[in-house]
RNA sequence: GGGCGUUUAGCUCAGUUGGUUAGAGCGUACGGAUCACACCCGUAAGGUCGGGGGUUCGAGUCCCUCAACGCCCA
């Protein structure tokens, strides 16, 4: 049966076979939610972003959670790995935007929102579809049934809900605010989305005019700025309250150059450094977030400067000096900026202007510099509300002062367990700011927000508040159309009158798809009247738009006046908040599990998931605010334990970067060493540390990156198929023995020590498989599993085997057999390609899958006290081998020739032990063992002692070698020895003789010295004798 | 500026609550075509655990401090 397979394990040629036998029989791993209660375990991907290709970084993420899926489906777990893709709305719009204006040199706009949306579409089939495929070829047992995407159907609907109640609840609003936006894409971004660059500037110093100049004042104040451009906006100057330079000046005036602006001069000890420049300092607070702050504490008008795309809009002029001044429609910080300074160096007012280094924003999608920009959006409130607020629902409801304080008590209560827990802190801190959240993007990929609203003129002819009276008025007419439409207000949709504004706004947010669509009729309804005001409808329009009573409802045409128009907000929602809602969303909340269908249980079945395993970078943006939506929507946190991987960097440090090119394809690994190769290396390197090392190369004949690394993981998977390769064919069982069989021959009386060590070797090895994956030490894992395989049993167990092998002993073949079940069932979770593809070979497993066995469990009868004294005998017999064998080759002896050898051992057991267990020396070492004793007069009586043998000597044993020895090296290595001992001894009992340590250490650790000491004297007496002998001969 | 991490063999990293003489893989040196594997086997060399101070009977491990590098937050 085993002809047929190759000295050297040929990935290629198994994995995509494998991978479509599983497939095949698992549905594609598909898991479906069983009786309540019973043991499942369920983890959702972290969705890869459909931006691009995925690197190495998620091939340690996908590594590890198939690690844990593997591992708790052969354990019996209902598993369910569910995979997906992110959005990632704007960097995948950013690099969509960019590749067609690179290859059409076409702008979003010139394609419209339609077009763009639908060419963003279109990338994500294909990278999505690349993305999963990387996955699959890696081995990633996903429920692939199930892939779900976090702008379909299902996501959205969780969006519209989720949205809906965070609406209804009050806790999301809009708010004129500033945020960074980013000119070139035209949108707010995150913090997270910007990076900080040095740029080489210039600080200039400018003359601002006193306003009413007295007797004795200076004619100006000077300001010094990195942007002046942004005094086009300036609301006030600032100096410290303190400042005895400027204190009679507070509360005087100053015109603004250029514009003529007459502001005032404040003092504020926040905003004010009065060590810093000269202590005066503009104040602008729709350009800058600490201008902006101040403006809030002094009350100062906001004067915005800024158009959506970067240029200056319409409040850019004034006079001045009785000269006209307009930058509007020039770019800001460019040209506005070049030609402000030119007109200010002609009107004298430059007082100084020196070079400057200063840290500039940069949007990461755009590689533009982000503009503070005073804007109105939506967000969410995080912050303690008054009177708390309520998660969860009907059942298992319970209460909180806030979402972020939700999401804080989770983990702190330990409900979320995060690992390694030192990422706890920063978790807790970001949350404790309580930020709201900035959810509106202006962007065209990603969920619209489901809210639509119109400015009430309400005709011109009211003024407030009858105005407001008449808003209301319109908002109970379309609540009553949507009545007659069978959606009812607050379940359906939920009516906002915003009364912030200059004119009040009816505001509709959406619950479901179908109200969503009826507020759009009446939307469009209203919009097509309103192009053409007054005239009666046609019939076709009114069919299109809306049933008869909507035409009634409004055909006094007050609601038609009363609108500028009524539309859908265009923003759409930061990518995170449907990425917050991934672990609910992608089980089907808000299905209740009311339906008896499969699809409608999961939610009821694998809720809570057990495990998150993420990288570090993501753990407030994406981690906290699952935990704060799963607590809010569904009254219980999304998973029970976060894991975090460490992020994986070149052999510099450096973070893999497109840019860098130093990036990985686990693609290519899998070409070049097989995807099990890749996981084994990549689980290795899941430490507890943040950062990982990768040294990158490039291949030669490939030209692809790739590393040295992996070589490790592919001889591993050629060591096991190997040592496979000769266990089949060497052993002619039915099929493996059961744990019954194991543990009468590890008791049998006449049994063999090797036997009994290497079954208990295997025992304990099986025993720390388990430990590591419940603590997520999967280098740990990897280490006994190498360990076990590689040493144990092929270095030592396989050899001692080998005569027996010949002999046709059952009970080795036995053992071998067992040994090769068991540990292609431990490595499987690891490396299951491989093992998948072995286990089919094994006898007596015709059909059945290895993904499917039982995960080997520990066997307490394997643990006896004997086997302690197994394993101290197996070593000393593995000590003897060594020695020999580095005897030999220190004297340089064929490998071939057969040495005499003696062997003085301290006791008459020792003696024993060894001579049942000569063979084993005798065949490793290529030995012969002539003489075993514990006396050396006995052995000097020994016709075949030659005097001048090689020894070693060793702490419980001495071996001597009948062939010529190298007295130089032996003298050399036992003077090193000696004085390493008499150091070893001195320091030992100077510890002994320390009070302190005989009193205050525990006996066992006093005893654990004495012993050891014992052993170093007789040791090193030992030495001294041989020592004297040889100097003596 | 605040927080976190890293610093252990030439390289990449383990080292769990402090406890016997600090480990692995790769690389290096020497020997080996032996009938599972040269992606292999055997043997060996290589570390004052970043520097300094402290706590302790005892520190790679705990505390303080300094340095270098990295990450996160502002």
């Amino acid at each position: 049966m085993n002809e047929e397979l190759s000295p050297q394990y040929d990935p290629q040629a198994v994995e995509s076979r494998i991978y479509a036998l599983w497939r095949e029989k698992t549905r594609d791993f598909h898991a479906v939610p069983g009786a309540a209660g019973s043991h499942k375990f369920s983890m959702v991907i972290p969705p890869p972003n459909v931006t691009g290709a995925l690197h190495l970084g998620h091939a340690i993420n996908g590594t590890i959670q198939d690690i844990l899926a593997r591992y708790h489906r052969m354990c019996g777990d209902n598993t369910l790995w569910m995979p997906g893709i992110d959005h990632a709305g704007i960097a995948t719009q950013a690099v969509v935007e960019r590749t067609i204006f690179e290859q059409e040199k076409k702008s979003r706009h010139d394609l419209g929102r339609e077009e763009l949306v639908r060419r963003i579409w279109q990338w994500k089939e294909n990278f999505g579809e690349r993305i999963l495929e990387q996955l699959k070829r890696m081995g990633a047992s996903c429920d692939w049934n199930r892939t779900r995407f976090t702008l379909d159907d299902l996501c959205a609907r969780a969006v519209r809900e989720a949205f809906f109640k965070l609406f209804q609840d009050g806790l999301i609003f809009r708010g004129l605010r500033l945020v960074n936006w980013d000119t070139h894409l035209q949108t707010a971004v995150a913090d997270d989305e910007i990076y900080h660059e040095t740029v080489k500037g210039q600080l200039t110093s400018i003359r601002y005019p006193l306003a009413d100049r007295q007797a004795g004042e200076p004619e100006y104040l000077i300001v010094a700025t990195t942007r002046p451009e942004t005094m086009l906006g300036d609301t006030a100057l600032a100096v410290h309250p303190e400042d005895s330079r400027y204190k009679g000046l507070i509360g005087r005036q100053v015109e603004v150059p250029l514009v003529g602006r007459k502001i005032p001069i404040i003092a504020d000890g926040l905003l004010v450094d009065p060590e810093f420049g000269t202590g005066v300092v503009k104040v602008t607070p729709a350009h800058d977030p600490n201008d902006y702050a101040t403006g809030l504490r002094h009350n100062l008008p906001q004067i915005n400067l800024l158009t959506p795309d970067g240029k200056v809009n319409g409040n850019g002029c004034g006079t001045f000096r009785g000269r006209g001044f307009d930058y509007s429609g020039l770019r800001f910080a460019s040209d506005a900026r070049r030609l402000i300074l030119k007109d200010l160096e002609e009107l004298g007012l430059i007082a100084e202007a020196k070079p400057h280094e200063h840290e500039v924003g940069h949007s990461d999608r755009s590689k533009t510099p982000i503009e503070p920009y005073l804007s109105e959006q939506w967000f969410v409130k995080m912050g303690d509300v008054e009177g708390g607020i309520t998660l969860g629902d009907g059942s298992k409801s319970s209460k909180s002062s806030g979402l972020a304080q939700a999401a804080i008590d989770a983990v702190q209560s330990g409900r979320v367990k995060i690992v390694p827990e030192r990422y706890t802190q920063g978790y807790i801190d970001w949350l404790s700011q309580k930020r709201d959240w900035c959810i509106s993007r202006q962007l065209w990929w990603g969920h619209r927000i489901p809210v639509w609203s119109s400015v009430c003129l309400a005709g011109n002819d009211y003024e407030p508040p009858s105005r407001a009276e008449a808003t209301q008025e319109i908002a109970y007419k379309i609540t009553g159309y949507f009545k007659e439409e069978g959606l009812s207000k607050d379940k359906d949709f939920v009516e906002h009158i915003d009364t912030t504004g200059s004119l009040p706004k009816i505001v509709y947010c959406c619950r479901t798809t179908e109200a969503a669509k009826k507020v759009e009729k009446l939307a469009g309804y209203i919009n097509a009247l309103r192009e053409d005001i007054a005239p009666p409808v046609p019939e076709e329009q009114d069919l299109r738009f809306a049933p008869k009573r909507t035409k009634q409802l409004i055909e006094d045409n007050s609601l038609v006046q009363a609108t500028p128009g009524w539309f859908q907000d265009s923003d759409v929602l930061d990518t995170w908040f449907s990425s917050a809602l991934w672990p609910l969303s992608t089980l089907g909340w808000p299905a209740k599990g009311t339906s008896d269908k499969p699809e409608d249980q999961l939610l009821e079945y694998f809720y809570p998931t057990d495990v998150l395993s993420t990288a570090r970078e993501i753990l407030t943006l994406w981690v906290a605010r699952m935990v704060m939506f799963g607590l809010y929507l569904h009254g219980d946190v999304p998973f029970k334990q976060v894991y975090i991987h460490p992020v994986i960097q070149d052999g510099q440090g450096r973070p893999m970067k497109k840019s860098l090119g130093n990036g990985v394809d686990p693609v290519d690994i899998i070409e070049s060493h097989g995807a099990d190769a890749l996981r084994f290396r990549l689980a290795w390197m899941a430490t507890e540390t943040q950062d990982a090392r990768l040294p990158v190369v490039k291949d030669k004949t490939t030209g692809k990156n790739t590393s040295p690394f992996f070589d490790w993981g592919r001889n591993f998977a050629n060591k096991i198929w190997n040592a496979s390769r000769f266990i089949i064919s060497n052993v002619q069982l039915p099929r493996p023995p059961g744990t019954k069989d194991i543990i009468l021959i590890a008791q049998a009386h006449d049994g063999k020590l090797e036997d009994r060590w290497i079954l208990s070797r295997l025992n304990e090895t099986v025993r720390a498989t388990h430990e590591s994956l419940e603590k997520f030490r999967f280098i740990d894992l990897c280490g006994h599993l190498y360990q076990f395989f590689w040493n144990d049993l092929c270095d030592w167990y396989l050899e001692i085997a080998k005569n027996r092998i010949r002999q046709q002993d059952r009970t080795v073949q036995s053992i071998l057999l067992h040994c090769l079940d068991t540990s292609l069932r431990l490595l499987h979770p690891v490396m299951p390609f491989i093992t998948e593809e072995i286990f089919s070979r094994l006898p007596g497993t015709e059909g059945a899958l290895l993904m499917f066995s039982r995960f080997p469990n520990y066997i307490p009868e394997l643990d006896s006290p004997p086997a302690q004294e197994d394993k101290d005998n197996m070593d000393l017999l593995q000590r003897i081998t060594r020695a020999i064998r580095a005897i030999r080759n220190q004297c340089n002896v064929d490998v071939k020739k057969i040495l005499d050898v003696a062997v003085i051992v301290q006791s008459d057991a020792d003696v024993k032990m060894v001579e049942n267990n000569r063979a084993m020396i005798e065949l490793l070492a290529t030995a012969k063992l002539y003489e075993i004793n514990h006396s050396r007069s006995q052995l000097a009586a020994s016709p075949q002692f030659q005097k001048d043998a090689a020894r070693v000597v060793l702490p419980d044993v001495e071996i001597f070698v009948n062939i010529v020895a190298d007295r130089q090296a032996e003298m050399k290595i036992l003077a090193k020895r000696r004085a390493e001992l008499e150091k070893l001894i001195a320091a030992g009992n100077a510890r002994l003789a320390n009070d302190g340590f005989t009193s205050k250490a525990p006996p066992a650790v006093v005893q654990g010295l004495r012993d050891q000491l014992s052993k170093q004297e007789s040791e090193l007496t030992a030495i001294r004798q041989r020592l004297m002998e040889s100097t003596g001969a």
